[in-house]
DNA sequence: ATCAATATCAAGAACTATTCCAATTATAAT
DNA sequence: ATTATAATTGGAATAGTTCTTGATATTGAT
């Protein structure tokens, strides 16, 4: 039993170049899967994903090709304590809650005119380049 | 020359018990070496500072200390991206930011009064357990 | 179209932070 | 003292990731 129904439809359209970044055969199927599966999927996650178009791929390339779309703003490297790294192609500047019962990644949105000097202690003379937000608990089942 | 000028003079008390856990000599040393280098040291940076007092630890057991402070909630485990764990003895909420000059890790209180849900649209019904703020940037230096 | 220069890929080896394991030692309970 | 339990040690193992090297592919001149 080959055959499965796609949960997500449609081909992405990927240019040739994003950002001065050759798009590859390989890392436009690397992205293609982030943009499909967007529940922040590990190297490994993605590795697995791929082969179904490319079946020659090796995962050394698979990190290549994450590291290089990392590299050029296209997608985002998320960390969770020590776990393996996810990757995430959400541009807009987000946290993550990580619920703990199931294990779900939620992007988190910020709201708007909010501002972390309003929020956090900086220490004098910090200009923030940028910003990690990372939160664990339980959604509320009911 | 062996002898040193110590940049931090006092002996600090450690109880024989915190929370349950036994104060082991190897404990209370690898927590005495947070408590005086509050910069976020990696567990090796520890093993090496606590070999002064107890030349025959561990590393192994310098991970096992620190497992147990951390499980005990005498210390926190903080990640740097992919980087190696620090560790930090202050126990008050607060985040990190990391000086991108100097490498230097600067504790960041919150603000009181602030809470999440002003600052982030959370996934309806979330209960948030724990809170994980990384901020990287410059410190004007003039 | 041909060629040289450059970039990418693949496969596996190497690396490193951390964890695991088995044997020994220390502590606690009886 | 004896026994049971917990902690420590040193080394081996693990896992995620990076590195290396040779093969392929792409680009940009000629
Ligand atoms: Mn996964
Ligand atoms: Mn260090
Ligand atoms: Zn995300
Ligand atoms: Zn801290």
């Amino acid at each position: 039993m080959v055959s499965k129904t796609p949960d997500i439809p449609a081909e992405i359209e990927i240019p040739d170049e994003i950002s001065g970044l050759r798009m590859t055969r390989q890392r436009q199927e690397v992205y293609r899967t982030l943009m499909q599966q967007r529940n922040h999927p590990t190297a490994n996650d993605v590795f697995m994903r791929v082969k179904d178009r490319l079946p020659h791929i090796s995962l050394a390339t698979v990190y290549n090709c994450l590291e290089a779309l990392v590299q050029h703003g296209i997608i985002r490297q998320v960390n969770f304590e020590r776990e393996s790294s996810r990757y995430c192609p959400n541009l807009s500047e987000h946290g993550h809650f990580h619920d703990a019962t199931t294990g779900v990644i939620h992007d988190v949105d910020f709201k708007p005119g909010v501002n972390l000097a309003d929020v956090l202690n900086l220490p004098p003379g910090a200009v923030i380049d940028d910003v990690e937000i990372t939160l664990r608990g339980k959604l509320a089942s009911a």
